[in-house]
DNA sequence: ATCAATAATGAAAATGAATTGCAATTTCAT
DNA sequence: ATGAAATTGCAATTCATTTTCATTATTGAT
């Protein structure tokens, strides 16, 4: 990833092929991933990495803004690429864990505002929506 | 609370004192807190609470549905008293940790909508707004 | 009031994910 | 090749949450 490497420059970081398989792997599997998902993922892959160092270079994407972290209400922080300004919000199946993401322009629209009422200076939000997804509706019914 | 009374049968549970200080404590509160907030807050005004009856009160609740459970992303819960179909969403002060509560009807209309076009059963949402509030924007230019 | 059954409580221990300390290893400019 | 500095693996630590378990309190029945 080129701007990773832009990245690396500025922090005064050094290479290391782990860490670049890592940053790879993760950039283009382009989905979210908890540490230890991404972890095991790797595991698969290639031998020889170690959770610390999955857990530190996902932390790192996320300092240099090539990752962004969330939590969607189990305790447990994932992770996803950032390709550049692609902002959008979640709906999470709580039966499969399916993750959708959307962009509602309207939506950012209304929530300036809201901010903008408030006098609140918004430098990020977070949208979720939770329920069922339609592929686990479709199963329930047949059961 | 008669609510909580209702479901106090409902689930076999015995009445007690101490709990019933801190359900009432809480639900005229009216506002979030995290466990230890709480257990701190009742300290004051009543002695030989511990944290684990804090804590216990706090989870029944919010298994009862009278009380809503939430991480702003520091990865510590935070509680609040359900009225009753008063659902809102959070502005939340990146700075002092201030929490102002707004509803907003077209949002919710189009998160709806959004759902509908992917097939998705919502149960439950969340939108979050993290920014500086207006009193923290104010503080930082006069100095 | 007494008794048994069961829930509530407090204190300590267990959990589980996130994070860090440190010695060993690797990178890289010189 | 050399040394300063970054990376890595593993164990240890942190910190909120959750559970365990011995003790106490509540409730219904006798
Ligand atoms: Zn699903
Ligand atoms: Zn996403
Ligand atoms: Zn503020
Ligand atoms: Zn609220």
């Amino acid at each position: 990833m080129k701007s990773f490497a832009r990245h690396k420059t500025k922090y005064g970081l050094k290479s290391s092929s782990k860490r670049t398989f890592i940053v790879d792997f993760f950039m283009k599997a382009g989905r979210h991933f908890t540490v230890e998902e991404l972890y095991n993922e790797i595991k698969k892959h290639r031998k020889g990495i170690s959770y610390s160092t999955v857990y530190r270079a996902l932390k790192l994407l996320a300092d240099c803004g090539l990752a962004g972290e969330s939590m969607f209400g189990d305790s447990v922080s994932r992770y996803e690429p950032i390709s550049r300004s692609d902002h959008h919000d979640h709906l999470i199946c709580s039966r499969c864990g399916r993750i959708i993401e959307f962009e509602n322009g309207k939506i950012e629209q209304l929530q300036h505002n809201v901010a903008e009422k408030y006098g609140f200076s918004v430098s990020a939000h977070r949208l979720e929506l939770y329920g069922v997804c339609r592929e686990c509706q479709r199963k329930r019914r047949r059961k």
